[in-house]
Formats: C-alpha cells, sequence, structure tokens
DNA sequence: CATGAGGACGCAT
DNA sequence: ATGCGTCCTCATG
C-alpha cells in the first residue's frame, strides 16, 4: 500500500527546488498540496491589501500548474493552522494522510505554531519531514559556525558563509507529482480554492503595483532581469535610484524571495554562473549577491535574538526614549508629512505595496532619528502592513539599522527630508507622480514647495498649508534635536555599560527573564518638540516614570 | 566629480 | 589599540 503525504505549503511558494515537495513525492502514491489560509494574518493593520492579493495571484498561480502540468491542484483549507491540522491529521479529515512534509520557518510565530502542529501529528501518528530551503544555508548549521551568537556587522558574517563553500545545486521541479486521489479531489470542491480578496476582508481596490505574485511571473522576472548579463556583473547597490519608477532601477525580486516563489539558491547559482562570465564583477556587500548575503545575515540575526521585533528585551537592540506622537505618526504613514520627497515615498508604499530601498531608508529615518523621534517599532509595524515584501528578519534588522539601534550607529548622519532625492531627480518627477497637488510646483521649489512664493503657490495651484500641507517639523531644527536624544542616549547607554553591575543591575546573568524596561531618567525635559500634545500621545510608550533612582529588584 | 570636515559611533580582531 | 564600516550633508576645488 502506498503512502499519502502532504505538502503544506506556507512560505516555498514554488515547486522548483522545493526540497519539501521532492520529500514529499518520495514513495508516496498520494500528495496533497495544501495551503492554510491563518486568521492571524487577517484583519485591519496586519496584512494590506497589497501583499495579500500578491499572495492570492501565487496561490493561483501555484493551483493553476499543479493543474496543468501535474493533474493535481491546491486544496486550500480555512482556520487557525492548530485547529486544521488537528482535524487532517488526527480526525483524518477532509481526508487521510501518513506524512505531513513543510519547509523549514524560522520566525517566532512559525516556530511555535511548527512545533505544535508536530506535536499534534505525532498524537495522530503522522510522519513530519521538514525541510531547509528559504534561506541559502541552513540556519542552524551557521548559528553553529557563532557558537549561537552571529556576529552583528555584515562583513565577519560573509567571511563565514564564504567559507563554507557554495549552497546546495537548485533542484528542477519534480518531473511528476502524484495526484490526490480521484475520489478526494471530487469531494474537495470550491470550498477548498483560492480565496477571493474579498473573503480575506480586503476591499477589491485596483491593482496599482507592476509586481503579481507567483512562481512563474517570479521566474520570469528572473530571467528578463538577469538577460542584461552586464548590469548583473557590475550591479551596485548604493548606486541604483530611489526615484526611478517604471522601471524602478533594482532588480525587484524581493517579494518573490519573501513568499520563496523563487529559490534563493537558484537565484544565487545564476548569479555566479553571470559572474564566471564577467570578470572584474561587483562584490558584497553592494553587489546583487551581497544582497542575498544581507537576507541570510538579517534571517540569521532575527533567529538567534530574542524580542527581535520590539526593543524590550532585544538584547542587540539600543534602548532609546522614543516619544510617539500619534499626530506624526499618522502623518507619516498617510504621506502628509509635508516633506513631498518623504510623502512620495510614503504613497508609492501605500498605493503599490513596494519602494526602493533608499526610500525607505529616508523614511526610516525620518520617522525616528532624523527629525520625529518615533519608536522604529511603529515604522516595522507600518511596513509589515504595506510592504509586499515585507520579510519579518529583514524588516525589523533594517528598522534598528536605520534608528541607530543595531548594526549602525551613526547618529549624525541623517538624510535630509528634501533635498536628498534631488540628486537623483532634479526636476521631481518622482514626487510629482505620487503628490499630484505638486504636480505643477515648478522645479525648484517641488521639495520645498513651502519656500514657494504666494504668486507661484498660485500660479501651480498648490497653495501651502491648504493644498498640501505645512511640514510637520522644522528639519533643522528637529534633526539637531535628534541628534542631541540619540547622544544622550548612547551616553546612557555607555554608562550603564562602564559601570558594572555595582547595584544598578541585580544581577549579571539574568538576562533572559522579564525585561524590566529600563526606563531612562528624563532628565531632558527641554526638548520642546517632541513634548506630548495634550493628550494625544503618550510621552513614551511605556510611561511610568514614576521610578525615580535605578531600580532594584522588585 | 573628488575631497575633507563634521564630531568622534560601534564592532571585531 | 587599531581598522573598518553598503547606501549623509555641506563646503570646497
Amino acid at each position: 500500500m502506498g503512502k499519502s503525504a502532504v505538502l503544506w505549503f506556507r512560505k516555498g511558494l514554488r515547486l522548483h527546488d522545493n526540497l519539501a515537495l521532492l520529500e514529499a513525492c518520495k514513495d508516496a502514491t498520494h500528495v496533497y498540496p495544501v495551503f492554510i489560509i491563518d486568521p492571524h494574518f487577517v484583519g485591519p493593520g496586519k496584512v494590506g491589501v497589497n501583499r495579500y492579493r500578491f499572495l492570492l495571484e501565487c496561490l493561483t498561480d501555484l493551483d493553476t500548474s499543479l493543474k496543468t502540468k501535474y493533474n493535481s491542484r491546491l486544496i486550500v483549507l480555512r482556520g487557525n493552522p492548530l485547529d486544521v491540522m488537528r482535524s487532517l491529521l488526527k480526525d483524518k479529515q477532509p481526508f487521510a494522510v501518513d506524512k505531513l512534509c513543510y519547509e523549514f520557518d524560522s520566525e517566532p510565530y512559525a516556530r511555535s505554531r511548527d512545533a505544535e502542529v508536530t506535536k499534534i501529528a505525532k498524537e495522530g501518528g503522522v510522519e513530519v519531514t521538514v525541510s531547509p530551503g528559504h534561506t541559502l544555508f541552513d540556519l542552524d548549521e551557521i548559528l553553529k559556525k557563532f557558537k549561537g551568537t552571529p556576529p552583528l556587522s555584515y562583513g565577519p558574517f560573509v567571511k563565514m558563509v564564504e567559507s563554507i563553500g557554495p549552497p546546495q545545486t537548485d533542484k528542477d521541479a519534480p518531473a511528476a507529482i502524484p495526484a490526490p486521489p480521484a475520489a478526494v479531489l471530487g469531494k474537495v470542491d470550491e470550498s477548498y480554492s483560492v480565496p477571493t480578496l474579498q473573503e480575506m476582508g480586503c476591499e477589491e481596490t485596483p491593482h496599482n503595483g507592476v509586481l503579481r505574485g507567483g512562481e512563474t511571473v517570479g521566474l520570469q522576472r528572473l530571467h528578463d532581469v538577469t538577460r542584461n548579463e552586464k548590469w548583473i556583473a557590475t550591479f551596485e547597490k548604493p548606486k541604483t535610484k530611489p526615484t526611478d519608477f517604471n522601471p524602478a532601477s533594482t532588480t525587484q525580486m524581493s517579494p518573490y524571495m519573501k513568499f520563496g516563489c523563487v529559490s534563493a539558491r537558484k537565484f544565487y547559482h545564476h548569479l555566479l554562473a553571470i559572474y564566471k562570465r564577467h570578470k572584474g564583477h561587483s562584490q558584497p556587500p553592494v553587489s546583487l549577491l551581497g544582497q542575498l548575503y544581507w537576507r541570510e545575515f538579517f534571517y540569521t540575526v532575527g533567529y538567534a535574538t530574542n524580542n527581535y521585533d520590539r526593543m524590550a528585551g532585544n538584547k542587540i537592540c539600543r534602548q532609546i526614549a522614543w516619544v510617539n506622537n500619534e499626530e506624526w505618526i499618522e502623518a507619516w504613514q498617510q504621506g502628509k508629512t509635508g516633506y513631498p520627497w518623504i510623502d512620495a515615498a510614503m504613497r508609492q508604499l501605500r498605493r503599490e505595496g513596494w519602494m526602493h530601498h533608499l526610500a525607505r531608508h529616508a523614511v526610516a529615518c525620518f520617522l525616528t532619528r532624523g527629525d520625529l523621534f518615533c519608536s522604529w517599532e511603529v515604522g516595522a509595524k507600518t511596513f509589515d502592513e504595506l510592504l509586499i515584501d515585507a520579510d519579518w528578519s529583514i524588516n525589523n534588522g533594517n528598522w534598528m539599522w536605520l534608528s541607530c539601534s543595531c548594526f549602525f550607529y551613526q547618529f549624525f548622519r541623517i538624510y535630509h527630508p528634501s533635498t536628498f532625492a534631488k540628486k537623483y531627480d532634479p526636476t521631481g518627477a518622482y514626487v510629482r507622480r505620487y503628490v499630484p497637488e505638486l504636480r505643477h510646483m515648478p522645479d525648484k521649489y517641488v521639495y520645498e514647495p513651502w519656500k514657494a512664493p504666494k504668486a507661484v503657490q498660485e500660479e501651480a495651484k498648490c497653495i501651502i498649508g491648504q493644498d498640501y500641507p505645512e511640514p510637520i517639523v522644522d528639519h533643522a531644527e528637529a534633526s539637531q534635536e535628534c541628534k542631541d536624544r540619540m547622544k544622550a542616549a548612547y551616553d546612557e547607554h555607555k554608562a550603564i555599560k562602564r559601570a558594572p553591575k555595582s547595584e544598578m543591575k541585580p544581577d549579571p546573568d539574568d538576562e533572559e527573564e522579564d525585561d524590566e524596561e529600563g526606563e531612562e531618567e528624563d532628565d531632558d525635559e527641554d526638548y520642546s518638540i517632541y513634548k506630548p500634545l495634550d493628550g494625544t500621545n503618550k510621552r513614551s510608550r511605556k510611561g511610568k516614570k514614576a521610578s525615580p533612582k535605578k531600580k532594584t529588584k522588585a
């Protein structure tokens, strides 16, 4: 008698180089390709419409490929994965299986979910296999090399990664995938098909972006983008332009990497083949290969770090007394800060679910250490909702980077919120595209429209403060205050580090447990512009400024 | 386009 | 103690 295996798709939404799929096909008479729509990710503020649309496109593509090439289909189940798996693996509903195969996922939610599911499988007598493949290398293997603690610098990380040799060669899609039995295929009808956006609780909005989901378009993009080998070989990330659109100046492969539509290993070997033909190609960190290594880097650190997605209890994260001003946050999120370059980027994000890396830098710097001094966690959540390529490990890592909370510490280097983009796009075409209010503003004022004389504003049909907002902060003033605050936070950090245990830290080895909010003493009350505006925002999310002196353990 | 100051960071060795 | 760090800005030549 043959075996029935479930291939549980989560990320890794592809048929090529899918080790879990190959594992499922091994000795199986039937393979059930399954995806579970998890309500955990549904709802306001969770996953924005653009990423959901992208996901559904990925699922539709899988379903189509399975139908046309393999006489099979994708079975989409709905509900909490634990409930779904309980009924599948223990109650054998809607079908019975012997084996469960999936790809390893390093994110905390996935890890605890998968641990539970594994338990359920054991109880149901179902074998479980976990395959690597989302990253170039097995993260546990990398971690072992670093004795559990990966470096916080890229250089040493890459050095080690390169020393372990190239990742496994990518595998082709299987020649055949044994389909579920006809009886089951007949049983799983409409209610197991790919949902609509509406079912996901999203409004059916027009598709504004250029990036469609799926393995097929992902591979096509990889093919198209790598056809220009010279460009691939000489690619340097800092030299790409954040203001380019149609086409963007980068590969835009990130959403396909995030969902695993395209295998990282395939991308890697593709690049190396091109490098072989082009001597003098660019190098990490700026090269395209360097970008894959950055991904690997953040995945590794994210995997090894507790509370990686927040400041409290996060050992690698600087503790900084950010001040969340809700009005400013709202303005930033909606692209109404009064700084056209910042607003254009934020509107592109909301509209298309994508923006260039350096645009992400600019808006992140602006929200946190550059101008508004709001917490990077707010920014990370916003990106997590709106970006189609939002990737937990990379997103949180980059937010710590940009806010000078980890990885990068030169807080006096601040992106200018109006002139940074000028060198890329002197006439402001990008701004005009995403901030139509400024469409008729002369080049001279398009990045700083508040400086335009009234007559010019009238001529351009854009009165500042009426048709387009005044800047919510004065950059010169705000950035100086931010620098001062960062300096204070860093000094505090140094003081804590220098002063050893002596009565300020209860135990040198308590690390792990209850993150006792190192609430900074707030000696800097005279920072005018960051003071709370009557009740709309709290001083600091962790508020309680009660304790006057350094706490001792309760 | 290239260079240097600015104010002087931290991590890794 | 030293070297280095993907992706700053402004002023100079």
